[in-house]
DNA sequence: AAGGTTTCGGAGAGCGCTCTCCCATGTTTC
DNA sequence: GAAACATGGGAGAGCGCTCTCCGAAACCTT
């Protein structure tokens, strides 16, 4: 029997008669064979992998990527669509320069099919070393510079808005917010949104105080903001940990929530439904997006081999914008 | 030029005259050139990677194993080893059955040189399944059934000791504790280390509590035990979150932490710094604990060339075990 | 029954590397 | 100055698969 006729009915292409596929499998069985992946990619030009990276360089990378879930719901979006086509999710991290430069080798030597990406930092050079090394890519947050590659993101300033125009709803006039750093790209749109919402209703001055997306961030935000701004009878916090590490600083203040100041997170994670009270926030469908960014990845695979075989132009890099939702819970 | 020299500058192996290898250099760095690297596996049997894999089946998997930082803690000790030795770390995850699966066969082919298992069930078949493949495995915790595979553990027994012994010398005679799942066998060696140092003083009847390693359920089971057991004045819980958890119920019920209640944690992550009051608690070096993990799959790689080729036995299965260490904070 | 059509297995050419030979130099030794 | 030796480059054989071509056999059609 021929390598060829083990080879179609592993792969199951074409017709094989059923009694020779059957005895095929049996051998199989029998013997323990298995093929082996390099050679397999060596002609179909194919891993069969598609890589997660989580990128964002400063000391105890892991420890703290772990602990935002954040991370742990784009996983979550991202792993069934990835299974169901039987795509192996390989996750990589690049937690300082030398390691980000092992990757992008590693991935432009065809280390896994493409990447899906996300990033914390706005200067984060990675999606462009990735793009001009040729690996298909799909962001999570709008690219800077127009790169040309695919991507997801949440209008960031419209759920600002939402909660900008909730507070005032209920007679808040005296709104602060707790932004977070300037590098992040979609804090930066919150804290516009926030601002350029409560401008239309004539509030030109809003106190800002800048947080880590931390709980403990958020905390102290809120210490510096109370103690600045006493007058203040709100607060949006760019993240739902801030939000919760600032209700946690009023309520040992002895400030009543939401009586005497409104609290509004962002995100809508696990942390707004178990903080006390209940956080109302803004939602970002964070699964949603990254089975999104998985679709589009495939897609672009997928139409990929058409393209280059066809025409000579690379695939264009489609996007998916994603619209937010007001969650009143009992903080605001 | 031959594709042999090419090679033999890539690779740095034999002498290729500066002039030459220079030429060559620079030639690949105007062309882009970029070696495949299934056509270099095929021939190496080798890919240069090694899997980091989490295990733990249950719904919205990822999201609970980033919400734990012990997972991070142990990315962070494995990144720095591999890195030096220029291994791509890629994380896998199997958060289902069909997953565990997929990812086995994508071991068993040669999708990585070799394996780190991190996984927290005891009854978890992955193990086995990659030891059964002929996949170089490396286990954070004493494997079960002692499979002939390397491991690295905590002398958790002992780190229990420590806490019992220590709460009995600060003059606490009613101590219960807080246990963790039965399936993790960690968490047992705890549960029958701290009750064994306590029965050779004497105390044979310790109240029992069981959590699921998070601060919610530290609460609930403190919320029971001081219900059922109002006489107690301490507690050992087999984790520094749901000590934290404890501390945080024994607060909102006025009840002094350590004055009335002393509470003792397990593992020193970060969480018993930054508790209120600071945890005192059984240091696991997990971070050390990675590194080694990693250093012994290396040595098992880097051994197994030269033990095929030359015996056909085997290498013998390496491990090693850490002794903890008592961190005395404020909590006792 | 003869030709055409479909079905299905085999042969064999690569995929892009590494690595072992082997040979052509340059270098030393007596 | 010739033989022995070190040095560095080339030729070419695979690594284990997939996939296109081809031909043999089975099936229809008229």
């Amino acid at each position: 029997m021929s390598r060829a006729t083990v080879s179609r009915v592993v792969n199951g292409v074409r017709n094989v008669a059923p009694d020779i596929q059957r005895s095929v499998r049996d051998v199989i069985a029998r013997t323990g064979y298995t093929p082996n992946q390099a050679a397999r990619s060596l002609v179909t030009r194919r891993t069969g992998t598609v890589a997660l990276v989580l990128s964002a360089t400063g000391k105890a990378f892991a420890a703290r990527v772990f602990s935002d879930p954040f991370f742990g719901r784009v996983v979550d979006g991202i792993l069934p669509v990835l299974r169901e086509r039987a795509i192996q999710p390989v996750m990589l991290v690049a937690e300082s320069e030398p390691a980000r430069a092992q990757l992008v080798e590693y991935l432009r030597r065809g280390g896994a099919d493409g990447a899906l990406v996300v990033s914390l930092d706005e200067d984060d050079p990675l999606p462009a070393m990735l793009v001009a090394a040729g690996v298909p890519t799909v962001l999570f947050g709008r690219p800077r510079d127009s790169l040309r590659c695919g991507f997801v993101d949440l209008d960031n300033a419209a759920g600002a808005r939402l909660a900008a125009e909730h507070l005032w709803a209920t007679g808040r006039r005296r709104p602060a917010t707790i932004a977070a750093p300037v590098t992040a790209p979609a804090a930066r749109e919150r804290l516009d949104g926030f601002r350029e919402a409560l401008a239309a209703r004539g509030l030109t001055s809003v106190p800002v105080v800048r947080g880590r997306f931390t709980v403990e961030s958020g905390s102290l935000a809120m210490a510096r903001l109370l103690k600045d701004h006493p007058e203040i009878d709100a607060v949006f916090a760019a993240n739902d940990l801030m939000a919760q590490g600032a209700c946690r600083y009023l309520g040992e203040q002895g400030v009543a929530v939401p009586g005497s100041v409104a609290v509004v997170g962002f995100d809508d994670s696990v942390a707004a439904r178990t903080a006390r009270p209940p956080l109302t926030t803004v939602r970002q469908p964070v699964e949603r997006m990254a089975a999104a960014m998985a679709g589009l990845l495939i897609e672009e695979l997928d139409g990929g081999r058409a393209d280059r075989a066809a025409a000579r132009n690379p695939a264009e890099p489609a996007s998916k914008v994603f619209e937010p939702v007001l969650v009143v819970r009992e903080s605001a």
